[in-house]
DNA sequence: GTGAAAGCGCTAACAG
DNA sequence: CTGTTAGCGCTTTCAC
C-alpha cells in the first residue's frame, strides 16, 4: 500500500508549482502548451489519479447523485436507475444506490446520511409510512430533490411521474369493452399516490360507464407483493362467486393472484380476465401472459435525471407526467377476436 | 440553500474551540461529560450533519467500497448486490454501484475513476475482454480487489464463485440419469472462468459416463442473451435432428431456446430437455418450469463484503467456493417419475 | 480537559 | 504564462 501520487510528487519532480500542475491536468487556458505536456507525461508515467475527494471539499461540489429506492431487485426500478445513470454518467457525476427496503426508518437514516455526500437526491419513497418530511432537511439545506414514480406530498421536490390515473382508466375500459361488468380492484396503499390515483382511475371509469361496484369489491393493501395477491385470490375463492375480471395494482399481486388461481382450477382469462400494473418482463413470459400497464421505468429514470441536473443547474422543474401504455396479452381477452 | 452548518458554527455559538466540538461529537474520552453535552445539544438544533468529504479527506479513509457489475437488471446481480450492501451497510459503509454493461471499456473507465473514491472494490468482470489487468491499478495502490462469479486470471484480487464445475456436473448427471445421452451443451465465452469450468464440467461427466460427443454437440458464444438462445433454436431446428437434451450455461440463453422451441412445436421436455445455469426468479413462472442451477447470488455477495471487510482489516482471504443446488423443475424431467 | 495549530490534496484568487 | 498562498471542514498532535 504505497501512497497514491499526488500533484505534489509530480511538481516536484518537474521542478514547477502545484498551480501549474492542476492547470495543466484540468485543461486550464492560461498554461503553455509546453509545460501541459510535459506534466501530463509524468502524471501519466506516475499513474497519478486525482484523490476526487479533495477535489469535492475544495469545490463545494461532490459530484455525486444519491438515489433512494425501496429495492433494486425489481425490474421497475433497476431500470429507472439504468435511466439515471446513463443520464448522470453523460454529466460527469456517480450515483449512490440505496435501497430503503420499503422501510421508512431505513428511508430516514439514509436520506439523514446523505446530506453531506451528494449533490442531489432522486427517490421514490418507502411506502410503510405516510410522513416523509425527513426529505425536507435535504431540500432545506440546498440539496434538490427529485422524487419518481411514488411521491409524497408535503416534500419539496420535484416530481416524474406516470399518469397513473390514466393508465388504470385505460386497463379498465379495456375490460369494459369486452362487456365486462363484475370487476374488481386491487389496490395498494392509498397514502401513496400512485395506488391511490389508480383506484381512482377505476372508480371514476366505472361510474362513468354507469356501473355501480359492490362494497367488496375493492381490495385494499393487496398489492405489493406475490403473497397478498395469492391471499386476496384465497379470499375470493373462499367467497365463492368470482367476479369477471380484476384489475391489479401491481404486477406482483397479479401474479400471485394467477398462481392461485391456476391452482384452485379457474381458468385465465376464461373464468377471470387479470390486468396488471408495471409491466415486469415476467409478465410476457408467463404461462398466460399477464396484460399489464407500462409505466416506461428507463424513461422515468432518465427524465428525473434530466429534472435534477435542471434544478442543479437553478432551472426547477416542476413535474413532469409521462403517458402509460396498456399491453394487452392474453390474460385479459375473455373474447378473443375483441382486440382492444 | 443556506450554508451548512459546521463544528466552526457550534463552536463560536458556544465559545469554545473546534476540537472540543470535534471530540464531543466523535465521542472522546478527554472531554468532560457536561462540555460534551452543551456541544450535541447545540449540533442537534442546528441540525448539524458532518461534512463527509471533510473527514474523508482528513483520516484518508472513505468509507465507501465500489461495485462494478455487467448489469443490475438481472436478478443475479441484484441480490448479489443486496448481499454486498448488507454486509457493508453493518460495517458503516457506502456502497457506489456501477454497470459496465460488460464492455472492458467502460469497465476500464469506471476502476480508473473508482481509484480515488473508494476503499475497496467488488467486481464481477465484464465478459467482452480476456484481459482485465486494469483491476491490478487498484491493488496496485492499496485497493484491495474482491471478484465474484466472473473473475480474471492474472488479477490480484480474493475471490467468491460458486463451484460451476460441479453444478454443471450435477445438471449433466441428471439428465444422464434419464437415461439421455444425446446432450447438448450451449457455452458461452470461453476466456471467462464460470464458462470454461461449465464446460469442463459438462465434459468430464460425459466422459465419465462414458458417452462421446459429437463435434457439432458443443454451442460455444451462446449463452449470455436471450437472443443468443433464441439463435441457437433455430439454428438446431434447421439442422434437423434434436438432440434428447440440453445444458446451457444461462438461464437467458435457455429462455430464448424454449421460446423459439415452443414457437416450432417442440414439446419442452418430451422432445427436448432442458437445463439452465442461475436459477434466475422467472424459471419457476415459465410454462415449463426451467430446471436449474442455483449460485446464491445473496450469500455470493454477502461473502464477497465479507472477504472485503477481511481485506481492509489486512487479513487476506484467497478464495471462497460456495457450492450450488440444482433445482429440478418440469423443463428437464423427460420421465416424469424419474425424480432424481 | 481544553485550545492552538498543522495539515489531508486540491483549486482559485492574487501577484508577478 | 507561472508561482505563492489561502483555505474547503475536519481530526489530531502538541502544548497548556
Amino acid at each position: 500500500m504505497k501512497k497514491r501520487t499526488s500533484i505534489y510528487d509530480i511538481a516536484q519532480r518537474l521542478g514547477v508549482s502545484v498551480s501549474s500542475v492542476s492547470r495543466a491536468l484540468s485543461d486550464h487556458p492560461s498554461i503553455s502548451a509546453a509545460l501541459k505536456e510535459r506534466i501530463r507525461e509524468v502524471a501519466a508515467e506516475l499513474h497519478y489519479t486525482p484523490n476526487s475527494v479533495a477535489v469535492n471539499l475544495k469545490t463545494g461540489r461532490r459530484n455525486t447523485i444519491g438515489v433512494v429506492v425501496p429495492g433494486i431487485n425489481r425490474s421497475f426500478f433497476s431500470s429507472a436507475i439504468e435511466g439515471i445513470e446513463d443520464k448522470a454518467y453523460k454529466q460527469g457525476y456517480d450515483v449512490l444506490i440505496y435501497q430503503s427496503k420499503d422501510s421508512a426508518e431505513r428511508e430516514e437514516r439514509i436520506v439523514h446520511s446523505l446530506a453531506g455526500k451528494v449533490d442531489g437526491v432522486i427517490a421514490s419513497v418507502a411506502a410503510d409510512t405516510t410522513d416523509h418530511s425527513y426529505y425536507n432537511h435535504l431540500s432545506a439545506s440546498g440539496v434538490p430533490v427529485v422524487l419518481f414514480d411514488r411521491t409524497a406530498p408535503g416534500v419539496d421536490a420535484g416530481t416524474v411521474i406516470v399518469d397513473d390515473y390514466q393508465g388504470a382508466a385505460m386497463a379498465v375500459k379495456h375490460l369494459l369493452r369486452q362487456g365486462l361488468t363484475r370487476i374488481c380492484h386491487c389496490a395498494g396503499p392509498q397514502h401513496v399516490n400512485v395506488w391511490s390515483n389508480r383506484l381512482k382511475g377505476y372508480l371514476d371509469t366505472m361510474q362513468e360507464a354507469g356501473i355501480s361496484i359492490p362494497e367488496n369489491y375493492i381490495f385494499e393493501g393487496a398489492n405489493t407483493t406475490e403473497e397478498e395477491g395469492r391471499r386476496f385470490a384465497r379470499t375470493v375463492l373462499a367467497e365463492g362467486s368470482l367476479p369477471e375480471a380484476v384489475f391489479f395494482a401491481g404486477d406482483f399481486a397479479a401474479l400471485g393472484a394467477m398462481l392461485e388461481f391456476r391452482k384452485a382450477g379457474v381458468r385465465i382469462p376464461e373464468d377471470i380476465a387479470i390486468v396488471g400494473f408495471a409491466n415486469e418482463p415476467f409478465c410476457q413470459l408467463l404461462p398466460t401472459p399477464l396484460s399489464s400497464v407500462d409505466q416506461f421505468s428507463y424513461k422515468m429514470g432518465y427524465m428525473a435525471g434530466k429534472m435534477m441536473f435542471d434544478r442543479l443547474r437553478g432551472e426547477p422543474q416542476v413535474g413532469i407526467v409521462i403517458a402509460p401504455e396498456l399491453i394487452i396479452r392474453k390474460s385479459s381477452l375473455k373474447t378473443i377476436h375483441n382486440h382492444v
